[in-house]
DNA sequence: ATGATTGTGTACCATTATAGTACTATTTAA
DNA sequence: TTAAATAGTACTATAATGGTACACAATCAT
């Protein structure tokens, strides 16, 4: 489904939260109980969005995590490649030298136009964007079907 | 990595070759050593497509698959949905009555919007420009890392 | 100083998804 | 009727993901 990775979902929830009160520092703990999240799952978003310096973080007593920079500043695209490498669509566009494919393969330099398209589409939406109020909802939603969440994620 | 299956690639390379003899038909068998791609991997691979209305194919001896429509009208959209399902990146984008996530969630409508972008990117390609030539590598390729191909695949 | 609090790093396990394979049924041309 | 081809179903092994546990390091408050 070209979905992300469920800690990639959890890390813009995350992210979400903390960009509404931009300054403020928050624990593991508490971002936890907030989003509904296990701690050390919590932990280890964290952690990687520290070492992409998205976030940053303080230690000891009195410690926490808060925005690296301002909202406005995050991109999705940052936030996708933090915790899922690079974003590309296929193995032979992260390295060049990629498909020895017999006869099907003088298409990577078109490849790399429609992973430079995404890339450009995911870099050109912050978590600032996120945040704020969601567009009216198209009139196609509302002829949807509901279904329960958790059917969803299994 | 936001990455595609295998079997979207196999699929893409698949149809790649394909369209470059539009109108002929093609064994499974004769894709398969074509491509390099194991016999029952293509056979479940050409089934979906043909599932998926972008091939056709006739059955019993003399039979085969071809491109149901012009090279021009099939989108890199079109076949990743065929193979992989509705093109989103979150669970909760597919239905809409989504995330419950306690707080984080006035997100929704933004998310739409980014798999709206995305979804246009991949429809704005098709298997025709798939076929034509590459354009010239930019300047950054020639200073990559060359990577054996193995070592992607494992 | 000492202990409580909080992040860091590493390693591990269970579950799930993916890729691949095998087998049988069905269709059609010669 | 037989051979060639697709269609459908079910199964299995491997890899990726998500989640957990635990020992370590840093900082603050007392």
């Amino acid at each position: 489904m070209l979905r992300l990775s469920k800690l990639t979902d959890y890390a813009i929830v995350i992210l979400s939260f903390m960009a509404k009160e931009e300054l403020q520092g928050h624990t593991a703990v508490e971002i936890a109980s907030v989003t509904g999240i296990a701690v050390p799952t919590v932990s280890k978003i964290l952690k990687l969005l520290v070492n992409a310096k998205i976030l940053s973080s303080t230690r000891g007593a009195k410690g926490g995590y808060a925005l690296a920079r301002l909202s406005e500043n995050i991109t999705i695209a940052h936030v996708i490649s933090a915790l899922e490498g690079p974003i590309a669509l296929t193995e032979c566009s992260i390295s060049q030298q990629g498909c020895e494919q017999a006869s099907g393969c003088s298409i990577r330099g078109n490849w790399n136009l429609i992973n430079q398209t995404i890339h450009n589409a995911l870099a050109s939406v912050t978590l600032a964007d996120m945040v704020k109020p969601a567009p009216v909802p198209a009139l196609a939603w509302k002829q949807e079907v509901l279904i329960p969440v958790a059917s969803l994620y299994r």
